[in-house]
Order: structure tokens, then sequence, then C-alpha cells
DNA sequence: CTTGACCTTAGAGTTAACTCTAAGCTTATA
DNA sequence: TATAAGCTTAGAGTTAACTCTAAGGTCAAG
């Protein structure tokens, strides 16, 4: 049985954070001492640890609480409710990149169009796109 | 001059949104009637519509704040400093890209190898890689 | 027995950009 | 003149995932 610092050394997750996950219904301690100290468990330990590697691949909280309650019981939860979970979140992923990669088109032309010098903004041509109030990506071309 | 809906028409925002951008800065009316009511003029008008163009590019509210103030006042800024700016914006979302990347390559691995049927969760392969407490990505392969 | 490191709790603060609410005033229309 | 649509303000709520604070209890070492 460990405390949670060490708990948070194993895994790589702070007390604090530990305990908000806690509060969150993702981790728990499987005994508290007389003082109410938490103490971890091995079982403990690797359940955080799953917690930390959903947590670093990218899932939600809620997410992670889901794939907490099929990892109870593995036998009456199937694996296409897994990927169900992961593919769901892979689409989230997919779109926020996709929004992304059009404001990184955008800031590229605009970089593209503009000299960038000393000289002072009154031709800007950042400026002028903006004053435009158009888009530089979705300006024009959005019918095949 | 025009009313607070009425210039929301013209932007694309909200009447709510045009008075928080107003308390932070960004977006006044250059009257007010008797009562109290915003009136805007063409050129508050064009002011909202680069906050617009700007804010669907991606910039932060703190971006379009330095951005309009080198509108205000072209000839003592530099092109220089709009590039900045654009460039510091680009570099923040490729920053980001390259995080969902890696998101989205470690959850293609792990739909990749998991069969996702009606079988129960046992040995799905996707519960087994976050058991071992590692994502697929950074898994190994870190080193050339 | 004191010091310092660590633990406890409840609850507030952070960030960004909205979004909404409440309570009341104004204005145009029928 | 009544009604509805729209305007005003200050301020609270939303979201996600922490992160920190305050005030105090515990424990091992010297």
């Amino acid at each position: 049985m460990i405390k949670i610092s060490e708990l948070g050394e194993k895994t790589g997750l702070s007390p604090h954070t530990i305990r908000f996950y806690e509060k969150h219904g993702l981790i728990e301690a499987s005994q508290r001492s007389e003082a109410g100290y938490r103490f971890y468990s091995e079982a403990d330990v690797r359940r955080a640890e799953f917690v930390k590697a959903a947590r670093s691949i990218g899932f939600s909280l809620d997410d992670i609480a889901q794939l907490l309650s099929i990892r109870l019981d593995k036998t009456s939860h199937s694996c296409q409710e897994v990927t169900d979970i992961t593919r769901h979140k892979l689409d989230e992923v997919n779109e926020r990149i996709a929004e992304l990669q059009t404001m990184q088109r955008s800031l590229q032309l605009l970089l593209k169009s503009c000299s960038g010098g000393p000289e002072n903004a009154t031709h800007c041509s950042i400026m002028e796109t903006l004053e435009a109030g158009s888009s530089p990506v979705t300006e024009r071309g959005d019918e095949s």
C-alpha cells in the first residue's frame, strides 16, 4: 500500500490531480488510514496508470469513465463499445485538425502575401486582407 | 448610423458578442442615443468586420487588439509587426496540429488493432494497450 | 518536543470566448 | 394606448481539466 505522493510518482500525476480524478470517480483509494490518509493497492495503481494512458492519448475524463466501467466488467461489454468510443474520439480529433488546417492555410497565405519588412503598415497586405473582411481561404473557390 | 442588431446582421456577430467585444476594447459605438442605445457608423462597421475576419481566421481577442491598434495608426507600425503576430499565431496552430496528429495516430493504431466486433471485451486489444499503460505511438521508436 | 514534510478538506481561481439572465427602459406599430 | 420587439446594465453561468489556497491534522527524525 502506497500513499498519494508515491502514486503520483508512479503515474506522473500530481496528488492534486489524483484527488481531482477521485472527485470525478476515476480513481479511488482502496483504503484509508485512521487519520484519513489515502492508501493505494497494486490494483489501484494499475487503474491510475490506465487513466493516465488514456488521458495522454487524448481521451476526455468522460470517455475514460466509460472505458473504466467497461474495464470493471469486460465480459458484459463488447469490443465494439470500446471501438465506438475510440472512433468517436478520432472523429473529434479529425474535425479539430481540419479546422486548424483551415487556419493554417489562411495564415500561410497571409504571410506569403506580405513582405514583413520594416516599412510602415500603410500598404500591408495582411491588413488589407483583413480590412476586406474576408478570410484568405474562404474568399473564393468553395464551389468546385 | 445603425443599431446593434443591424451591426449584428451585417457582421454575423450577435448583439451579446458585440457588447462582449466592446467590454474587451475591440469594438465601440461612435454614438449613443439619449436613451443610451448604441449607434454605429460606417467606420464602426468596418472595424467590426475586421474583428470578425480576424476572429474567423483564428486570431485570439488579444491578437486582434494588437492588430486593431496597428490599424489605427499604420504609419507608426511596420509590416513586420503584423507578420510577427501572424507568424506567432501560425506557430501555435502548427503546434496544436502536431499534438492532435499524435492523438490521431494513437487512435488509428488502437482501432487497427481491434476487431470492434460483438464479442466481449475480455481480450479487447484497445483495453490491453491501455492496461499496459503506454500510448501506442510513444511505445517505442523515440530513438532514431 | 519541535521541525518539516506530507496529508486532509472544502472551495475558489484559471483560461478563453462567449452566452445567458434579470430587471427595467425605449420605440415602433396597430 | 397597449403590446411586442428591442435596447440597457451588471453580473452569473458554461466548458474542461486542472491548479491552488487556507486552515489544520499526522508522522518520522533528531
